[in-house]
DNA sequence: ATTATTTGTTACACTTACCGTAACAAATAA
DNA sequence: TTATTTGTTACGGTAAGTGTAACAAATAAT
């Protein structure tokens, strides 16, 4: 699943788990929801889980239950939970031998500057935000 | 070859034809400067042949020649040249049979945002300007 | 204790995309 | 006519992504 993808499936899991509150939802349930089947939804909750926004319970009545606050989650902070590597990566240096490496340390600086400016613009979206957008 | 990739090849590869402006230099010789081989060097400069960027000459002493000036070449012009989808393309509504798709519309106008804002920084940035760069 | 249920993780087949290279027609200068 | 170079297509090999299944670990209910 690519990074963008995998992002809005966990926004999209956050925004369901935060609209039934306090009643925990299964991986099923939430498959549904986002439209990814259970085995994935998994996946991408159990990391939300490891960084404290979403809490698990197994067995019976078990299933997952938002966390924090909405208006305290924000989506670098998702994106950050989900994705090891960068999230909108940017290859430069996969050529070998090439005689022109002065322009690699170019391109990594100038995608890293886009990399900042991205994860800037995530930092100032909440899902609490992304609510009142819906409902508005 | 990923979008980015492409797009700091194709500037590696005018940044070479500008430096020995007005030689024409062959596709084997600017595999050789940017790393790549000589097949997909050409499968890259023929793009910047269309968008009038670059010159081709056929033949014995033929080759490719830079056509604009170093400082009327920016970077997002290249990258429209090299490339039709979006440079970093980002994925939302690849799942099927969801309830969320309200959600995806945020993300498709987010993503869209944000492209607009690496555009915008990439059209900032000339030829010109990168070539002061390395030589300073 | 036993059972049923749910999470968390691994595995796997399938598909898709990617990479490097080769090959060849079209064009053109010598 | 020949040699050279571009522009394009094709192809085998490799890596990555997708969807699904399977199962151990954990835990509530009985």
């Amino acid at each position: 699943m690519s990074a963008s993808t995998k992002l809005s499936n966990a926004v999209k899991a956050l925004c369901f788990l935060a609209s039934v509150h306090p009643e925990p939802k299964t991986s099923t349930e939430i498959s549904g929801f986002i439209g990814v089947n259970a085995s994935k939804t998994r996946k991408i909750l159990s990391m939300l889980v490891k960084n404290n926004i979403v809490e698990s319970t197994y067995g019976p009545a078990g299933g997952f239950v938002i966390k924090k606050k909405p208006d305290e989650i924000h989506l670098q902070e998702i994106y950050c939970a989900i994705e090891d590597r960068k999230a909108f990566h940017m290859d430069v240096t996969k050529n070998r031998g090439e005689q022109s490496n002065y322009l690699n340390i170019f391109f990594i600086d100038l995608f890293a500057e886009i990399q900042i400016e991205i994860e800037d613009k995530m930092r100032q979206i909440s899902i609490q935000s992304i609510l009142n957008k819906i409902n508005s």
